[in-house]
DNA sequence: GCCAACGTTGGC
DNA sequence: GCCAACGTTGGC
């Protein structure tokens, strides 16, 4: 089983609010390689780090599980919505998304903490310039990770 | 609000 | 196919 670390703003879906509704599609995506995860190495009871970004806080808060395989993602046909992508055509979907379950909240382990630990300096989300919204999680990553995330 | 870093767009 | 310009991300 693999493990993911993806992020999303407080704001817009928190932990708290996966914990209340047990269950997310995780819409927004607009990235082709973190599409391309979800679409081709995601798995069913994959392991997900519950990130919180662009917030006074940025780490992670809980631990979810990916509850579904990848279909499309319908904000982007939706001319009100903000994910609206003009180009994407119902026959041929450009952006997918995951469920995703809630499993447990954990403390905050802030990004700063992280960044202090030679354990997680592989990590993908702490690579200079690194954006992306889906990363994968290694095995010694999450190992290391598991003890600290109370 | 700033700004570094990155991804996407579109003219050529 | 190149690459400059532009838009976005996200920590600080």
């Amino acid at each position: 089983m693999q493990t993911w670390l993806m992020k999303s703003e407080p704001e817009e879906a928190s932990i708290d609010d996966l914990q209340r509704l047990g269950r997310l599609p995780w819409v927004g995506v607009r990235n082709y390689q973190a599409r391309n995860f979800m679409r081709d190495a995601f798995q069913l009871g994959d392991r997900v780090l519950f990130y919180h970004s662009s917030c006074a806080q940025p780490g992670i808060a809980g631990i979810a599980r990916v509850a579904s395989g990848a279909y499309a993602d319908p904000t982007q046909f939706d001319p009100s919505n903000p994910y609206f992508d003009p180009k994407s055509k119902p026959e041929a979907p450009r952006w997918l998304l995951v469920d995703v379950a809630f499993e447990r909240k954990t403390t905050l382990l802030p990004l700063s903490e992280m960044r202090l630990q030679p354990e997680l300096a592989t990590m993908a989300l702490l690579q200079r310039g690194s954006r992306l919204s889906i990363t994968p999680v290694s095995d010694s990553e999450w190992a290391f990770l598991a003890q600290r995330l109370t």
